[in-house]
DNA sequence: CACGTTCTTGACGTTGACGTCAACGTAAAG
DNA sequence: CTTTACGTTGACGTCAACGTCAAGAACGTG
């Protein structure tokens, strides 16, 4: 019923194999928890934060493609080091009414924000890999002058 | 006698302007919180995680510049959103001693966990650049449209 | 229909990363 | 020689991000 195979750590925002036809697919709380890698209780705090707002079918909570979307954009932020109140402000950007010209403009600015804070840690990422690269051939030198 | 102007969020390790020749050259606690732009109960917690290690003077902390890179190297490492614990261990691994052989290979391999890290989140960040992107173009087009 | 599984809501505990006093030492300046 | 500016060591507080019970409700299955 619901898919399998999705190790922590990918790039992607979804696991795969989920049937693209099926808008309508629901999933319960053990499914996410489970395909996304995390507790049930990691789901739940999402919530409470306002990060997710699965539908509830009397008392118990159904999940839908929207809530996984997020809870993937929720996780990648997480990887990338965000603190999950910046997270959510961020992902409501995506999910903002942008209806009328002023909030499409304050989403543009916002875009540039988010943007340049982005840049400035591909900018550190790229600087910690260059480092770790030369300390490498360093190293390798080093390795070499023993044999 | 100290540096100056160095705004926080840059990619550099070090505050500029520092006198190239001076290796001997020392700080005060207070010039290098300032400096890095961090609060000398930060740099203290650092030194109580084994971060910095500045030498003593009577019982006052007398910093070096190695102190100062490595200050910068944890600094860089919170902003990609590393644990202290965590980092304390990636540049230890830039001081450790390699003088054997299986030290060195200890060390490359360690490299090359840190490397495996690093370049994922590089790909989780230019999935995020890129979904900024397209978002921003839709934004565009929306505004296009209503004008 | 009893039973185990899965879901729910609290509520308290924990860990990391500091902030924030308090209380005290020390060295230069007026 | 007192004041002022920094420095020091505790020790406790706080906030985020969950972990960890506890104690029920609801649901499919033999």
């Amino acid at each position: 019923m619901t898919s399998q195979r999705t190790s922590p750590g990918t790039t992607d925002v979804l696991p795969d194999e989920v049937d693209p036809a099926s808008d309508a697919m629901t999933w319960t709380i053990a499914e996410v928890a489970d395909e996304f890698g995390v507790t049930h209780r990691t789901v739940r705090h999402y919530e409470d934060l306002g990060l997710i707002s699965p539908e509830r079918r009397g008392t118990t909570r159904v999940y839908h493609r929207r809530d996984r979307t997020r809870l993937g954009l929720v996780l990648r932020g997480k990887r990338l080091g965000f603190p999950l109140e910046e997270i959510r402000t961020i992902i409501d950007l995506y999910d903002a009414p942008r209806g009328r010209r002023s909030q499409l403009e304050y989403v543009l600015a916002q875009i540039d924000e988010r943007r340049a804070d982005l840049e400035q840690r591909r900018r550190d990422l790229e600087a910690a890999l260059a480092e770790l690269d030369g300390f490498e051939r360093r190293c390798r030198e080093d390795l070499g002058r023993m044999r």
